[in-house]
DNA sequence: TCCGTTCATCGTCTATCGCCGATGAACGAT
DNA sequence: ATCGTTCATCGGCGATAGACGATGAACGGA
């Protein structure tokens, strides 16, 4: 099944430390869901079938794209009834964020 | 084989703008290309060979995920007689951090 | 000239992604 | 009580990422 993405063994051929910021980039790496992220930030109401009628994906796709997003932890979910509410963490995003942007000083740093 | 990943369909369910974004944290979201990201910018000479003793990976698989950071245009290649050098491409790197920090802000903006 | 090193590519295998339709649970409204 | 809506999950399918070993080209040194 298409779940998990965000607990990839990969032997032990790096760091956990390199693991971790992958996994999260691993969920930023699908355009629908850089599009979910997109609109869940410019909405306020964000529920499944909102998300759904913008993106032109199967309902269950949808679903399953909102897991992976939740389960890097970059959105959070709230089930609410029929409507269950999905918001985007703006300070797990600014955290991703920022380990790129460390990897870019690092780079920098190093030369 | 496992080559392209920067050039991924994915049908029409996004913008080519985000289309784009998305295929360049795909070549973020592997711990080995992290960890090579990280190798290159720390040292100076950056032949295949090196990054293969740092990482425990055949020399096949390294030279596939140098690849696949050189296809996203993450790091610049050059092929010198028998070493071919690797380097990272700082600008590049730094451009997508920024197309991260804006998507961050637009999360922020848009509440 | 011959050998060792480096490296890109190929072929193959397995595991997983990403997509879908179908299903069933939960709920609101009639 | 019955229908329609919303949504998460399952099962299956096709494509491909990611790993490896083998191979051959290119080069340097003995």
């Amino acid at each position: 099944m298409a779940d998990s993405l965000a607990e990839q063994d990969h032997a032990n051929c790096a760091p956990p430390e390199s693991r971790a910021v992958a996994a999260r980039f691993a969920a930023l790496s699908h355009p629908a869901r850089i599009e979910i992220l997109k609109h869940l930030s410019a909405s306020r109401s964000c529920c499944c079938r909102e998300v759904v009628d913008h993106l032109d994906l199967a309902q269950s796709t949808v679903s399953q794209h909102l897991k992976i997003l939740v389960e890097a932890g970059l959105v959070r979910f709230q089930p609410d009834r029929q409507r269950s509410r999905y918001e985007v963490d703006r300070a797990a995003l600014a955290d991703v964020s920022a380990s790129l942007t460390a990897l870019v000083n690092s780079c920098c740093s190093g030369r």
